[in-house]
DNA sequence: TGAAACTGTATCAAAAGAGGTTACAAAAAC
DNA sequence: GTTTTTGTAACCTCTTTTGATACAGTTTCA
């Protein structure tokens, strides 16, 4: 299980919640037509709500609610909200030091990195959570 | 450790066979710059060479060596040439499909995938090894 | 006021993947 | 034919992600 789908699954809550406009649903609900925990999807709403993409109430009634329009909602911010890794990691272990390729190398890379990111970045600017509602409904 | 190195390993590995020319390179070595084990070079140096961007010689006096050019590599070539995942994974389980958003949702993010490989592959295509190696070098 | 219904989190177990290691067959050089 | 080296299989371990249980704290409502 070790890949990351927690983009995928926000995709899929957050256009849950779009639907839903501004009644609250509850984590239980969610998990249902995710097809996994409870608790995960709470873990995800939290990071969510860290990035007021969504708001939150407990007790009883409570349950959750997009904190903005699904217009106003790029997948840039939704991934930013994540602590999604990167495309690829750097060397677990340092590489040598004393080779003067090892040496620059991580340097480089990790420029290289931040260079993606920012690739992705943009990509998933060009997509609001609007958009996404659209192409599932014309599917 | 369940972070995808390969790329970062590969760049450091062509890299090292740029420098080296026409001089054969051995595993062993390359797993010293890299501070790893040869075994894991060698498995590295395996898909690189069905991506056509390396040869290797068995036997005695064996090693290897670039298939082109340090100019004629792209990066987007590397990447894909190796088993790297995708930036995010769909849905460990598949969603309700009872569900009308889950229904559709794994299709739209499959496509959305595809959409971020791209943009990554289009980056990655502005840099040949031979970038890498003067980046490097004027460290 | 007290029971019921939720969220938020901590903690643990289970599953999967990546990388490290050993071992050995096959190939080439000398 | 001995030595050197790649190619690959097999196995172990570590890490990460997800699933699951438990429970404290909040809010609603009778």
């Amino acid at each position: 299980m070790a890949a990351n789908s927690q983009f995928a699954i926000a995709i899929h809550v957050l256009t849950i919640l779009a639907k839903s406009g501004d009644e609250r649903v509850k984590s239980d609900y969610i998990a249902g037509s995710v097809n996994t925990n409870p608790v995960v999807i709470r873990r995800l709403l939290s990071n969510l709500q860290d990035a007021n993409l969504v708001v939150s109430q407990v007790g009883a009634a409570g349950g959750s609610s997009l904190a903005k329009q699904p217009k106003d909602i790029y997948l840039s911010e939704v991934y930013k909200a994540l602590p999604c890794g990167e495309v690829f990691a750097l060397h677990a272990k340092e590489a040598n030091q004393d080779c003067p390729i090892g040496r620059n190398m991580a340097a480089f890379l990790c420029g290289l990195q931040k260079d993606i990111d920012k690739s992705i970045s943009e990509k998933l600017h060009q997509y609001t959570l609007r958009d996404v509602i659209e192409k599932i409904e014309s599917a």
